[in-house]
DNA sequence: ACTGAAATCAGTAGTAG
DNA sequence: CTACTACTGATTTCAGT
């Protein structure tokens, strides 16, 4: 046990990147009905998902929410830098803690990082931050910029042959 | 059938809230599972999931894939600006289709949109900037920020008390 | 609106071809 | 891999509180 090499030699063939643009879309799905898009038999589908998930080609299961409903009204990007560098490895030990924080990702350019912000109202937001990121985690400075309208937001992964596969 | 009002009169109780919790991380537990975490019927918590999937809060089902294993090893964000006003409409209404672009924002600020985008290389990336968004699609100017490494990147939503909760 | 039992259906494991 | 079996366990329905 424990997590030598990664994803050692899992080859993906053209059935299972079929099956992973199916499942990442139609979770729910009984592998009969999978089976059936793809010419597949409910065993050979049930095999190959199961050996996906071992792989950690498929990392879990999750529901997709719609934010309006939640009372999440509010997305915005927020660009991070972080002046002094030993206070950086404070900043990446928590940041990812908040709930309101959906993606954190360190830039190559001007900004160290680039959060993904999901927040209620405005004030929500400026109280995010002022008190949590320049207060708390002493953040120097921050650009705001908020989104007026998705037009797409999904999990989705473009899979097409010739990333992992065979 | 149709889409009249979106989400007419759902009220999401205490219960509702706990139950999208768990389900959003792991939508592969049985409904006793998620029961016995909450307190409630394995009946119960069946009602409740079908009543939120009918009311559209609940959207569906999703795998969660490992972009790494399916040879996705780049992300950028693209800043995108469109000079001329009319070639607006044919960017939005196209740029949802490319499976390589996870989400599309209408930004309100300097630029238009901000694109997630998720490839297997640098030459697939200019490639799709070049071709894709300048050429195609018109876009006038373009700024790309690379992702070093991603401290968090969860379609997970913040869910607590005083959203559309009662 | 929840519980608990009964009925239906899907996932799993094994066999054989 | 398919096809078929049997079994386990989950989902769904339904009557009752």
């Amino acid at each position: 046990m424990g997590a030598g090499v990664p994803n050692a030699d899992q080859r993906l063939d053209a059935r299972d990147l079929a099956i992973l643009e199916l499942v990442q879309r139609n979770a729910d799905w009984s592998h009969g009905e999978i089976g059936r898009q793809i010419g597949l038999s409910v065993s050979a589908v049930n095999d190959r998902i199961r050996r996906m998930v071992a792989a950690k080609v498929i990392r879990g299961w999750t529901a997709d929410l719609d934010p309006g409903a939640l009372g999440l009204h509010l997305l915005a990007f927020v660009n991070v830098l972080i002046d002094r560098a030993e206070l950086i490895p404070a900043f990446a030990e928590r940041i990812a803690a908040y709930p309101e924080v959906q993606e954190c990702h360190h830039l190559a350019g001007d900004w160290n990082y680039i959060l993904k912000v999901r927040v209620p109202t405005t004030a929500a937001l400026e109280n995010f931050i002022s008190c949590e990121l320049k207060e708390k985690l002493k953040v120097s400075r921050t650009a705001t910029t908020i989104v007026l309208r998705s037009l797409k937001d999904s999990p989705a992964l473009p899979i097409m042959n010739g990333g992992a596969a065979r």
